[in-house]
DNA sequence: TATGAATGAGGCTTCATTCAT
DNA sequence: GATGAATGAAGCCTCATTCAT
């Protein structure tokens, strides 16, 4: 990522626009979108704010962009839930592979997390707020009982945590995952078998 | 200007202060700090941004003063956590003094949860974070097994969840508490038994 | 006009808006309103760009201004002469109106005159367009032979002329004036001879 | 890319340059000269904005360009009335050929009439008045009354008039056309017979 | 208790232009 | 005959803040 293949002096060929990319989620991730001036990712990749503007219309476009990319795993896993059976199987398959897209697109979860206020006024909040519910209505049971359906958001959530604030609890990641995978599957399972139960 | 001609809508006895930070935080939480500009909290109040700095030394302070009155229940709680016994019964009063804070300050708490960013960087962030820390100590047994830990964190990430993200899938705050409640304490009281049960 | 009273160093009281307003006018009568920038305007006037925005919200805004308070007698001018009867005095007194708001409003109708496009643009042009047409108007009998009609509108813009394409032809104003009178006076009188010949 | 695939819309014979100006020249006549931006001219024609600086030095040089292809039919006519007898049918003719050179060159004198501000420091602002001058010259007789010579511009001015104020009058562009040639060979006759009149 | 007037820093964006390919 | 990539200058505007009154 953003890694310079030769290590010579930021071979500029055609992957400018990605460079702009990685070091704009970087910043953003780190301060906030709306304290990252276009200024600062110009500096940090030593190119002039009107050559940002040559590969994107605007400061948004930047992010949407990031977004587009990094997001169309998550859609794909929606459109994957919907065409299965809802088992509880699939719905343990659901969480473990949510959990690695959450893993592979960190910085722009973390983005996400913890600039919710921007999100909601970009237009792209809608578009993901559409995919959460979609995978939230994909594990749920509208039928279930109130409390099981807490339940599944709270395993989504868990992984959340999992991601972000659960780092001084133990370092190694692994491990780490491993119990969130447990706490989450947990959940989802006893969602899951609330429902049957009452059948 | 400033004489009251009717009684009605000037009550300003002194309680200008008091009226800066229901406006502020209200704008807080619903844009973001960044993007909500003295100007915005000023005109909304019908008063000059000068006025503002008669009251406040800074825009940070403002959100500081927010943040300082309305925590203070959180911090108490803590204290409160500190002096009593680690049993199963003082964790789940725990949940259940948390949640009532967590309501209590609502629009406070959904602005930190949708401006980390921003709060990592003010100097409230620090305290913010002890208290949640503290809490989450009293919580965690940390000789437990790690899923348990996440479990504790869990039942607090669960009341969050409640608060923000649940609004749409039950009406009714009162059953939603409810639910939410139940899926919190379930989480708490496994984690304290999965302790438990290694001995 | 934003002449200091006193002398002294610019007594900024309350006079600060006037001031933008007549540095303003005298430049985008010099330069245009494009190639006029806010920073020029402000410092003539040893101020900062800042310091417009607290008197002016935008840059439209600045002209939009000037031209609501200099136009002001071409609407009454308008006004009056829509109640008074359609006689050849009438319009004749019309003609010397407008030479006289001409003259008073000078530098705005210059800038008029030399920059058609951006006010065509500009919310103005239409309030300004609608004026010059209820003046036409009033100059004009509909049924009056085509020719002259023409010969109304060369009329009004003798005048204009008189005022911005006439210099070098006679230095001194007063004599300029008179000529033009005389021919735009001749131009009404024949336009309205025109219509009453064919009765 | 630039590959003709049906022949259609491609009829790019080394005619870019001819394509660059028409496109230019609408734009600038309908939005002013500095508000028209390269970028735009160069989207409009499906080329980048560095083939146009293959065409054109600066964008300066693409509106002086036009002005020296559109203008010299004016320089004719300015050549050929200086060397006419300064009889009043010399005048007349000059009227009816400056017409029909405005007519020919529509957009440019639109463009000119509506940025003067710009043309005047461009460095054909000074060709064109001098032009202009030159035909006011021939239709002038300096020991004229100064009404009459005011008549004589005046007609010059009918003429403007005629092609850009006058279309609401009458949409019928060959009656107005009449119309206005009328009242502009009046003008220049009576400005002449004044001064005959004197000897 | 507040306002009116202003500032300095910095934000996003657009522009004409250049140059290697 | 034209493009892709970039630059430097400048534009308009907004913000938090100050201070005399």
């Amino acid at each position: 990522m953003g890694v310079t293949m030769d290590g010579t002096k930021q071979q500029r060929r055609g992957n400018t626009r990605q460079r702009i990319q990685d070091v704009a989620l970087a910043l953003f991730a780190e301060q906030g979108y709306e304290k990252t001036s276009l200024r600062e990712i110009a500096e940090r990749l030593g190119v002039t704010k009107a050559a940002l503007y040559y590969h994107f219309k605007s400061k948004e476009e930047i992010i949407v962009s990031l977004f587009e990319d990094l997001t169309r795993p998550l859609g794909e896993l929606v459109e994957w839930g919907r065409q299965q059976p809802p088992t509880l199987e699939t719905k343990q398959e659901i969480i473990r592979r949510y959990s690695a897209a959450l893993a592979a697109a960190a910085p722009l979860f973390r983005f996400m997390q913890e600039n919710q206020a921007t999100v909601r006024e970009l237009r792209i909040g809608d578009t993901f707020r559409q995919r959460m519910m979609g995978l939230r209505n994909i594990l749920i049971d509208p039928d279930a009982r109130l409390a099981d359906q807490v339940r599944s958001v709270s395993a989504l959530f868990t992984l959340h945590a999992g991601m972000f604030v659960l780092q001084d609890i133990e370092s190694d990641p692994e491990k780490r995952r491993e119990a969130v995978m447990e706490v989450a599957i947990d959940l989802i399972t006893q969602a899951h078998q609330g429902t049957r139960d009452r059948d």
